[in-house]
DNA sequence: GTCTATAATTTGATAGAC
DNA sequence: GTCTATCAAATTATAGAC
């Protein structure tokens, strides 16, 4: 099942799995070859530059990511339930000490990625606020809900702060508080 | 002024700044070098490895920002001017396209850092906390506040968001929701 | 598509003169 | 303390054979 998928998904998902541990600048080509059994120069076939593989690596995470997302809306669970699944998004992505959000770790190194990379995590993060600002149209008394880019803020936050603290509490904790803004109308 | 600093205190300067900008492992002993006007050679002579230079980068930026939050124990401002006073601090240290808190961008490369640097860092987070935890003590009607972690979680992430969205709207909306929130009770 | 080979550059780090 | 000189290793990237 792992073996039929192309080399080319192949890289990307090494390329995920370090890039959401460790970050973009402490990836080499050298390291996706070993992964899935290459010469460097081979992954250089398939992603000419740096810059290309991280582009590729944010086009593949969002798409996948909002293909959850249209997924929550075709299940028609309200709006409750449809950000109680966004947050379930988020907390299956943070795996404390292996992985955070890949445009987490990216939008810290945002100052020092090439533009096409940042372009990629500015569209993940507005395309979450614009798919949470739909739900929360939903939802009947607005009043003192928090906005949605305060909500994915809150979260990406949080994956930081629990993987320096190796615990989950802060992810925890957020998740709760978001709920609870949400429920209590 | 600026003059009269120490070699090694200028070179902390010049890292602060370039890490703050673009992270830990996007910073070259050379950058700094140039930057203060020596040799590489010589910014090794103050911090013979690169981790004992994040190490004191750290524990600079830490001491720097406990003595600002001692200093707002001494104005006697009450807790919520306390709390108003520690978000200043985090908006000072954003200066979208140009800085983080330290402690954001080196939280978010973790696990690629080396552990002393790590210590740092989660004792920065573990101190802020603390120190939060003895204000909330003192607001009255204690319901519904948002815990430390929280707050610290908050605010990390909304640096972050602001960073690659170019705008402050992120960090200014979490400021104002974590001052609303515990003001009115 | 993958390989060998290698270029070009950068980087962290050290030895030793001054 | 700073310099020159240098090293070893790593990194991005390319040329050309198979």
């Amino acid at each position: 099942m792992t073996d039929t998928s192309s080399m080319r998904e192949r890289i990307l998902s090494s390329a995920e799995k370090r890039v959401r541990a460790v970050g973009f600048h402490a990836v080499s080509f050298r390291d996706l070859a070993n992964d899935v059994g290459v010469k460097s120069s081979s992954v250089h076939y398939h992603f000419p530059k740096k810059e290309d593989l991280g582009e590729q690596l944010v086009k593949r995470y969002s798409e996948r990511f909002h293909a959850r997302l249209d997924q929550i809306d075709v299940e028609e669970v309200g709006p409750i339930g449809a950000l109680e699944a966004f947050i379930a998004l988020y907390a299956e992505a943070l795996v404390v000490g292996e992985s955070v959000c890949l445009c987490a770790i990216l939008g810290a190194e945002a100052n020092s990625l090439p533009g096409r990379i940042n372009a990629g995590i500015q569209a993940f993060f507005q395309a979450n606020t614009e798919w949470l600002t739909e739900i929360h149209r939903r939802i009947p008394s607005s009043t003192m809900l928090m906005t949605p880019i305060e909500i994915v803020s809150a979260l990406e936050g949080a994956m930081i702060v629990s993987t320096v603290m190796k615990s989950r509490e802060a992810f925890d904790a957020t998740a709760q508080r978001i709920m609870a803004n949400h429920k209590e109308h």
